[in-house]
DNA sequence: CTTGACCTTCACACATGTGTGAGGGTTCGA
DNA sequence: TCGAACCCTCACACATGTGTGAAGGTCAAG
């Protein structure tokens, strides 16, 4: 496919992709006319790359662990050289800090809004049919 | 306390405990000298929002959801609208998305560098204590 | 009184992800 | 053959978080 419909199919600009691509993070090669050509990969690849940086990744850092993330475990090791290991640790250990970090807050604003409804009895939101209120609330 | 000893204790420059007040995140009174003056709880505060800001969320965001997030349960609600709990629920939800894909590539990272110590035998680092390898690859 | 360590505001600078548009080719259907 | 709908590269622009430094005030110790 060509970039048009990669970008539908990701909900992504062209202008990203091109970018993404400019960072290293995903390789297109060229039709004869100069057009870049996408499979059906790419689709997974680049809403992964969208995550990763959503979830606070710098493409730098992506472009270091996207190949050690290939769904089918490529029992063919790249060349992992101890620094790249390095990164890959000091990563791991520091999106476990902010999964421990969303974690705690996201909870707190749950905690929060759960607070909220039974106290006013809520403003006809999503989260209205919570079921019956604590009775101690009530 | 001042600034110098708040960027200390926070490992935060001055310049961005200045920033975070700026964007109405935290706010300091002043001495009548001109400096600002802090007390104790704004260690926690400014950790919580460098917590904040490295998961992700922009300050327009933390400042909406940070009075939300006073350890003691504040059972005086302040002016919550509509829009500020439609506001919440959408950070909350993006939030749990955003655990989600983490912990996902989290443990992927984790499985490569498990397969790779099994297979090249590590390289020395931190995690080359892991215990006896899994018999099907010794 | 001076020096040094603090503090103030202001402002320019930079990296990163992203938007936008100019200037120009390609392809395909009417 | 024309127009629409694609594609290309290049480049400037913007928001956000952050660094850095200038120009100057405050204060305590020597």
């Amino acid at each position: 496919m060509r970039i048009g419909e990669l970008s539908r199919r990701t909900s992504t600009s062209r202008r990203l992709l091109r970018y993404y691509e400019e960072q290293g993070l995903i390789a297109a090669d060229r039709a004869p006319n100069g057009y870049r050509e996408y499979d059906e990969r790419f689709v997974d690849r680049v809403l992964q790359i969208r995550g990763l940086l959503d979830a606070g990744l710098p493409t730098r850092i992506i472009r270091q662990i996207l190949p050690c993330l290939d769904k089918p475990r490529t029992i063919y090791f790249p060349d992992a050289t101890p620094e790249m290991l390095a990164t890959l640790r000091h990563e791991r250990d520091r999106m476990t800090e902010r999964i421990r970090f969303l974690t705690r807050n996201r909870d707190a604003i749950d905690d929060y809004l759960d607070a909220v409804i039974a106290y006013g009895g809520g403003d006809g939101g999503p989260d209205s049919d919570v079921g019956p209120r604590p009775a101690a609330l009530t």
